[in-house]
DNA sequence: CGCATTTGACCAGCGC
DNA sequence: GCGCTGGTCAAATGCG
């Protein structure tokens, strides 16, 4: 399907941006959760590993999409996603916006009832928050990919500079505040951008917790588990990646500092994982998984 | 019928 | 202040 080649040309200059920071999944595993043998036990490295890092708005308000870019020189510099991916697409001019979008204020007023409708407003401060947010760069065919809890889509807007749109997702559990934006990339339109927002304050619905990525990432009440370098992550994030093959890359800003770079595939899945508990159970699961198809393996 | 999706409108932030 | 853009709302619609 996507050859690995394929793939790392496709991000050349994503893994540049991130080059100081790059670290594959084992590498990182290694030093942050000081496992060792989650490549033996996966046959994951080296080639099915890929970047991983993720992101934390904690510095910049609305900017979520903001990684870090050590920069080639060694000098930070902020950069956005979209600006790393999409970049081409503006130079070249040959990108259209979806056509289908239209002005707002071209339609104000016209064909609704009711222009009063919006007595709630937004929830201004809840924007701002310091959420933490994750990207995975997931490469496949689909754009939702199940990761072991219900969402519901409550909205779809057209990406500037990219044909294809931006949806929205919210966790269907009440009380839990996880929203999620998924994404196809411009540049490679094989590789899916799913952004999580916030942490799921419940676990995996139980109809969903046969599978492997779920269980695993069931999260905690607990909020966040720091890690030893001090940076905090949410502990379940799971992406099951059932019956399609896939690639799978996070983003994450640490503080401006260092990017994590991690992925995993199991049969069922593409995990991150920071939290010591949690890993050891991966490990176990993932021993538990060695005897996969080779189809369902990393591309 | 209940739930999920679609989609146009609304709102806020930001840059100019 | 204005326009652009991203994010969200909510009515309409679809689907099982």
């Amino acid at each position: 399907m996507f050859s690995e080649k394929h793939f790392s040309s496709s991000y050349n200059d994503l893994s540049q941006a991130f080059d100081p920071s790059y670290m594959s999944f084992t590498e990182y595993l290694q030093e942050d959760m000081e496992c060792t043998s989650l490549e033996r036990s996966f046959g994951l490295y080296p080639s099915s590993t890929e970047v991983f890092s993720s992101i934390q708005d904690n510095q910049k308000p609305s900017e979520s999409e903001d990684i870090v870019d050590s920069g080639i020189d060694g000098s930070e510099t902020l950069a956005t996603l979209n600006s790393s991916i999409t970049s081409s697409s503006t130079e070249s001019g040959t990108v259209e916006v979806s056509g289908k979008r239209k002005k707002d204020g071209d339609v104000k007023g016209e064909g609704r009832e009711s222009s009063k409708k919006r007595i709630k407003g937004k929830k201004k401060g809840e924007k701002k928050q310091n959420e933490p947010k994750f990207v995975f760069m997931t490469k496949s065919e689909i754009d939702h990919l199940e990761d072991g809890y219900r969402w519901r889509k409550y909205g779809q807007k057209a990406v500037k500079n990219s044909p294809y749109p931006r949806s929205y997702y919210r966790c269907t559990t009440q009380k839990c505040i996880v929203k999620k934006r998924v994404e196809r990339s411009f540049q490679d339109p094989t590789t899916v951008l799913t952004t999580y927002e916030g942490q799921h304050n419940h676990h995996v619905p139980s109809s969903l917790k046969g599978n492997v990525a779920a269980r695993m990432f069931t999260t905690t009440p607990t909020p966040f588990s720091t890690t030893t370098n001090g940076s905090n992550f949410p502990q379940n994030l799971n992406l099951r990646m059932h019956n399609h093959n896939h690639h799978s890359l996070m983003f994450r800003n640490n503080n401006m500092q260092q990017s994590i770079n991690t992925t995993a595939s199991v049969s069922e899945g593409s995990i991150y994982s920071h939290n010591n508990n949690i890993n050891n159970y991966l490990l176990q699961q993932l021993n538990n998984h060695q005897n996969i198809p080779q189809e369902y393996g990393l591309l």
